[in-house]
DNA sequence: ACCATAGGCAAGCGAACGCTTGCATGACAA
DNA sequence: TTGTCATGCAAGCGTTCGCTTGCCTATGGT
């Protein structure tokens, strides 16, 4: 899971999903293109889906032909765990 | 410094050197050695420590012949606040 | 002065990584 | 059925990674 973060354009995939769910291969690569400046061809950005989902950072679901993708932090849980990331200090509760 | 948590012998050198700051090199691979069952050289550790310090995950000072290393955990906020980790369900207000 | 200790620098090597290429599979539309 | 679209599988290739090897610097003890 640290490994599959390891590479610039799996993390991209990653801002990718999370700012839009569900999506399927090809609409990756084409936002890959046009909103993070990446070229990359379909076996690559296959590719990374394939070690994103094996480290669990990514669900996906078929549906037809279709395959549609998810992000899921949960595994991102372990480094804060791990190393004890204090939350970020946000009042949580509204003192002045 | 994603790139300096794919490896599982710096994770071990980040764990190590949050039970016990301050070590040494000669310190760490002991432990390493000891207490992970690593079996790490002098050079590997040593290079691990170089990587691990250009990603800004550990701090090192030195004195004398000894040189000192400190945990750094802020470059790991980065992934919580990229990928909205949100804070670990702990009742921070007290409600019961 | 001498030597042991703590650490650094750099070249080389095998393995893993990321990507390409080529072909195959399964679903839907005509 | 035939063709197209979305995806999968696997071999090959160049690069990077992690480690070793060998030598070097500098500090401190005797």
């Amino acid at each position: 899971m640290f490994r599959a973060l390891a590479d610039p354009t799996r993390r991209a995939i990653l801002d990718e999903l999370q700012e839009r769910s569900g999506q399927t291969l090809f609409e990756l690569i084409n936002r890959l293109v046009t909103r993070h400046g990446l070229s990359s061809t379909r076996q690559a950005v296959s590719q990374h889906l394939g070690v994103l989902e094996d480290a669990g950072l990514v669900r996906s679901r078929r549906e037809g032909r279709y395959k549609f993708h998810d992000l899921d932090t949960a595994p991102l849980r372990a480094i804060t765990d791990r190393w004890r990331i204090d939350p970020q200090e946000e009042d949580p509760c509204g003192s002045p």
